[in-house]
DNA sequence: CTTTCGTCCTGACTGC
DNA sequence: TGCAGTCAGGACGAAA
């Protein structure tokens, strides 16, 4: 599943491809994924350049020579495939881009939660699924000043409170769950007793697991491909997500003591953690 | 207003 | 072996 690491990988191989690149010849093989795609959008994006693309929380953001913006979101299962003649579209490829050098770029999403959308480069922060959101949590607004303020008046439980994309954008359940268990903070915690001393240390450690997730290449359990095409997931070794019952890297005591990592539902979701490690 | 919960979707996995 | 049921999760929108 996607989260910030994952999108930025994906835009930087997209970026080494695209960018420069004129997109000739655009396929769309539904008319929705999430939401329906952009009104024309095959006759939009054939035959523009590609000027950047950059990265907004989970969002990927292609912008082309006409100053529009292809705004597009990985959902769950979205991924990008690259390659050369990469013939006939797989299943739940949905998006099918060709540029003039010869490279094929496929979204693909089976799942469908992703989404793709059109905006004005000069309108792009004011797109409602950009508006609302808050700041990135690798960029120089992210402090912990920042975080406590938005964390000081929240009643709900802190790993609730950083899946909040207005409190930090970019930020999933892996990644929510993983920076927790660095600071020592329970996710049960309520938000606003968070705020202060432990939001000092919340910060750099969220930036820390998420630099050391992009710089491995982003990870996945189960159906990420990296933008490049290379075969095969890149594995990541997670400390608690996904690892109930098994041992805490921190904890050395005997596992049938502890019963090791727990897994509890916070919101509908998965919480992994350590009940010994963090309070 | 804040917070929670249901919803979208398919494939991987579990258990009978 | 086959098949029904469960679960996964981002983010929106409805409900509380």
């Amino acid at each position: 599943m996607p989260e910030l690491p994952e999108v930025e990988t994906v835009c930087r191989g997209l970026a080494m491809k695209m960018e420069g690149r004129v997109l000739t010849r655009v396929e769309q093989r539904r008319p929705n994924l999430r939401i329906p795609f952009p009104d024309r959008m095959v006759e939009r994006l054939t035959g523009r350049r590609v000027v950047t693309i950059r990265r907004r929380a989970k969002y990927i953001l292609i912008h082309l020579d006409d100053d529009q913006v292809l705004i597009v979101h990985l959902g769950m299962s979205g991924r990008m495939t690259i390659g050369q003649d990469l013939g006939p579209p797989a299943a739940h490829d949905h998006v099918l881009l060709t540029t003039d050098d010869g490279s094929d770029i496929r979204f693909n999403d089976a799942r469908r939660f992703g989404l793709m959308a059109m905006t004005g480069a000069d309108i792009l922060d004011s797109h409602p699924l950009l508006a609302s959101l808050g700041p990135e949590p690798l960029g120089n607004e992210f402090s912990a000043e920042t975080l406590s303020r938005a964390l000081k008046a929240k009643i709900t439980p802190i790993k609730s409170a950083l899946l909040d994309q207005t409190v930090v954008a970019g930020l999933g359940n892996i990644y929510v769950c993983e920076a927790l268990f660095r600071a020592g903070i329970s996710p049960t915690r309520i938000a606003a007793t968070v705020a202060g001393r432990d939001a000092e240390r919340l910060v750099p450690v969220i930036r820390e697991v998420l630099t050391e997730a992009i710089a491995a290449g982003g990870s996945t359990l189960r159906d990420y491909v990296q933008a490049s095409g290379e075969l095969g997931y890149f594995q990541h070794s997670f400390s608690v997500y996904d690892r109930e019952g098994q041992a805490c890297p921190g904890c050395t005591c005997d596992i049938s003591s502890t019963g090791g990592v727990q897994r509890i539902v916070q919101a509908n979701r998965s919480t992994f953690y350590c009940p010994r490690r963090q309070r």
